[in-house]
DNA sequence: GTCTATACGCCGATAGAC
DNA sequence: GTCTATCGGCGTATAGAC
C-alpha cells in the first residue's frame, strides 16, 4: 500500500502542529485551511482525509497545545524552585512573542469564547489540567488542599491575563513592565 | 437641508454603540458591517459615510467602549467602598454574560493582538486609563505612588484574566467559582 | 446621508483522478 | 492519502440614484 497507517498519523500530526502555531499567532478566523495545509506541506484538499471540519481541528488543536504548554510540560513533581522557574518562563517576552510553544489559554481566550461547546470544552479541559497540576505542587509545599486549589486557580488566571494583555499592547517597554510587575506579585504569593 | 449635522452625529453614535456590543459579543471577524448597520437601523451602504473602513471603526469602538466600561464610568473619586463595589460588578456573571456594558480589555484581548498598530494603540490607551484611575484611588488610601500603580496594574490584569477565562468555560458553575475565587484574593489585597 | 445593486476576492467544503 | 479543480456563499468596499 502506498500510504501506511504510520504515514497518515504523521501527516495528521503535522497538521495539528501547524494549526496550533498559526491559530495562536493570528486567531481562528484569520487563518485558512489552505494556510495550515501549506505550512504542513500539503495541499488544501488533503485536509478532509484527517479532520471533518475546521472547527473540529480547532477543538483538537487546543487540547494538543495544552499538552505542549509550559504549565504542564515539565515532567515529574514540581518543587518550589521549579514553580518559580515556570512562572518566569510563562511571564517572559519569549512567550509573549511566541518564540516557542504558546499557551492556548492566554493566546486564544476571547477567541474561544465565541465558538461552540466542543471548542469551549477543550479549553476548559486544558484550564482544569493546569490548575490541577499547580494545585498538586502547592499542596506538596504544606498548604491545605483548599488553599492550594484556590491559589493555583488564581495563579493561572493572573498569568493568563498578564500575557494576554501584554500581547495586545503596542509598546515593548509597557509589555516588559507588565510582565515584571505580575511576576513580583506572584512570587510574593509563592514565597509564603 | 434634509440631513443636519446633528443627525449625522447621531447616526455615527448608533453605529459605534452597535459595533461595541456586537464586537464584544462575537469578535471582529464574526461580525459583518451589514450586521452592525442593521443593528443600528441603517443599510450596509451608509456605513462609509461615517467610517473609512471596518478596522478604523474597530479602533474607535474600543476607545468608546473604554469610556463606557465599569472601571472608568463612575464619576468622582473612588473611596474604598466604591472600589470594592466596582470589583464586585466587574467580577459578576452579569458582566461575563454581557448584560450591560462590557469591558473591551476582557472581551477583546486576544482579538486585538492580531490587529494593526492603530487598534492596539486604542487598546493600550484604554488599559492605561483604567490603571491610572485605580492607581489614583489607591494612592488616596495612603499607599505610595509606586505601590498604588503596581497594585492598580495587577488589579486590572487579574480582573481581565478572570473574566476572559470565565467567558471561555462551558460550565456556569465553574464560571461562578472562578469569579468568586479571584474576588476574595483581590479583596484581601485591597483590605491592607 | 442613505438607499439599492454590484464588483471582486476569499474561504470552507466537495468531486474525481491518481 | 494526496492532488487539482470547482461550487456556492459571504464579506468588504464601491457606484450611482435620490
Amino acid at each position: 500500500m502506498p500510504y501506511s497507517a504510520e504515514h497518515k498519523k504523521q501527516s495528521r500530526e503535522r497538521i495539528l502542529l501547524s494549526a496550533i502555531d498559526l491559530f495562536c499567532r493570528r486567531g481562528f478566523d484569520q487563518i485558512s485551511i489552505a494556510q495550515i495545509m501549506q505550512h504542513a506541506e500539503m495541499t488544501h484538499g488533503a485536509f478532509y482525509a484527517h479532520f471533518s471540519s475546521k472547527v473540529s481541528l480547532y477543538a483538537e488543536a487546543i487540547l494538543t497545545a495544552g499538552r505542549h504548554s509550559l504549565l504542564v510540560r515539565k515532567g515529574g513533581d514540581l518543587d518550589k524552585e521549579k514553580m518559580r522557574y515556570l512562572v518566569t518562563e510563562y511571564l517572559s517576552m519569549e512567550h509573549v512573542r511566541q518564540e516557542g510553544y504558546a499557551c492556548p489559554l492566554a493566546f486564544l481566550s476571547t477567541d474561544v469564547a465565541h465558538r461552540d461547546s466542543e471548542v469551549r470544552a477543550s479549553y476548559e479541559k486544558v484550564f482544569n489540567g493546569m490548575v490541577d497540576r499547580l494545585a498538586q505542587a502547592l499542596e506538596a509545599t504544606g498548604r491545605s488542599l483548599q488553599t492550594a486549589r484556590a491559589q493555583a486557580q488564581y495563579l493561572v488566571v493572573t498569568m493568563v491575563g498578564t500575557v494576554s494583555i501584554a500581547r495586545s499592547l503596542s509598546d515593548t517597554e509597557s509589555q516588559k513592565a507588565l510582565l515584571e510587575n505580575s511576576k513580583s506579585s506572584l512570587f510574593a504569593m509563592l514565597a509564603d
